[in-house]
DNA sequence: CGATTACCTGTGGT
DNA sequence: AACCACAGGTAAT
């Protein structure tokens, strides 16, 4: 017996150019804190979006998708895919190369880093995602995150394709996350507390929005920042910071400025709000540092934001020491392969 | 309003 | 090998 699934070989893919430029678009952007769903696999990126399988890779040049080969004629799934990708990139919004030499002008911390961090956009996420997934980032890392997004989809979705050998899951919908007994078996998948935030922010919405569900979230883009902010807030598991991030990752408030561990090391080290050593973040001193980011970088600045927090992360500090090894003129041969040596 | 503490779990460092 | 700090915080007190 045979499985009627869709099996791909990605030797059978045909390639189309999204005909973008490293400066506008490098997809580095799927690793940097962003999303917690998109594969690394050898040379591209596989994650579903909808009800869809999307394979990226990209050249010195260009960022490219792949269609399958039997289905590559599909002109209206080509535009489709097309157009999807160029809401998530968000391709037509703003140009990021004009952006990164405006910020670099205002900031020279900026300049430094964003040499090493061309094409860092923003995601524009599907708002209902992007909030359960922020519930799992509370107080956690970026390794584990990736890992309970992921079982949430294997056990709560539902399967899209098989790639060789590997099936893909669609994100959860509202409903199969607002049955009964989904708190337990998220305990027994490992999500700890954040268990009962997810069970009950999908019992929430439900009961209050039975006709919307998910549609409710989506539509929380029609209010202002601070409207939807403080509505997310109201939904368990939904504090100022994850709220921020939703706002700035899904539903098109560029100015949202999540202030957590990094950006508040950031803001203390980089722009002088003092020592974080023996400190809390305050609601004023969040405020305050969001306003700072605000001012500094003006529009856009959740942007700018992401690639000083990029910058940060831990997977992308040894490519920061690589990168400034490399423009060193100074550097003989033989001690910078020896630097590098180190590094690694 | 600010400060403190409990909350789940895996990982990486000593 | 055991131990410990920490990770894109939130909620309760």
């Amino acid at each position: 017996m045979i499985k009627k699934v869709p099996k791909f070989q990605s030797s059978k893919y045909v390639w189309f150019d999204l005909n973008t430029s490293p400066k506008e678009l490098r997809l580095d952007t799927l690793r940097c804190g962003q999303s917690f769903r998109w594969q690394s696999v050898q040379d591209h990126w596989v994650c579903t979006l909808g009800e869809q399988l999307y394979l990226l890779k990209e050249s010195a040049h260009s960022v490219f998708y792949g269609v399958p080969e039997d289905e590559a004629k599909n002109s209206k799934l080509v535009k489709h895919m097309d157009q999807t990708l160029r809401d998530y990139f968000q391709l037509e919004l703003l140009s990021l190369e004009k952006a990164y030499e405006r910020w670099s002008r205002l900031d020279t911390n900026f300049k430094t880093k964003a040499i090493h961090f061309q094409g860092i956009r923003m995601l524009r996420q599907d708002p209902w995602e992007n909030l359960i997934c922020f519930i799992c980032s509370s107080n956690n890392n970026i390794t584990r995150i990736s890992q309970m997004v992921h079982k949430l989809c294997i056990h709560f979705g539902s399967k899209i394709a098989t790639l060789d050998d590997t099936d893909y899951y669609g994100f959860p919908t509202l409903a199969s996350l607002a049955e009964e007994g989904t708190e337990s078996k998220l305990r027994q998948l490992g999500f700890g507390y954040r268990a009962k935030y997810i069970a009950q922010t999908a019992q929430k919405i439900k009961k209050e929005h039975p006709e919307q569900q998910e549609a409710w979230v989506a539509d929380l883009r029609k209010l202002s920042y601070e409207e939807t902010k403080q509505t997310l807030i109201t939904l368990p598991g939904v504090g100022p910071k994850v709220a921020d991030c939703i706002c700035l990752m899904s539903m098109d408030h560029a100015e949202a400025i999540p202030v957590d561990t990094h950006v508040w090391q950031i803001a203390a080290r980089d722009y002088g709000f003092g020592n974080k050593q023996n400190k809390t973040l305050t609601t004023v001193l969040y405020n305050q540092i969001g306003d700072h980011f605000r001012t500094l970088f003006g529009e856009h600045s959740g942007w700018a934001h992401s690639v000083l927090f990029s910058a940060e992360l831990k997977g992308f500090e040894k490519r920061l020491a690589l990168d400034s090894i490399e423009h060193s003129i100074v550097e003989t041969p033989d001690t910078l392969d020896r630097k590098k040596q180190r590094i690694k």
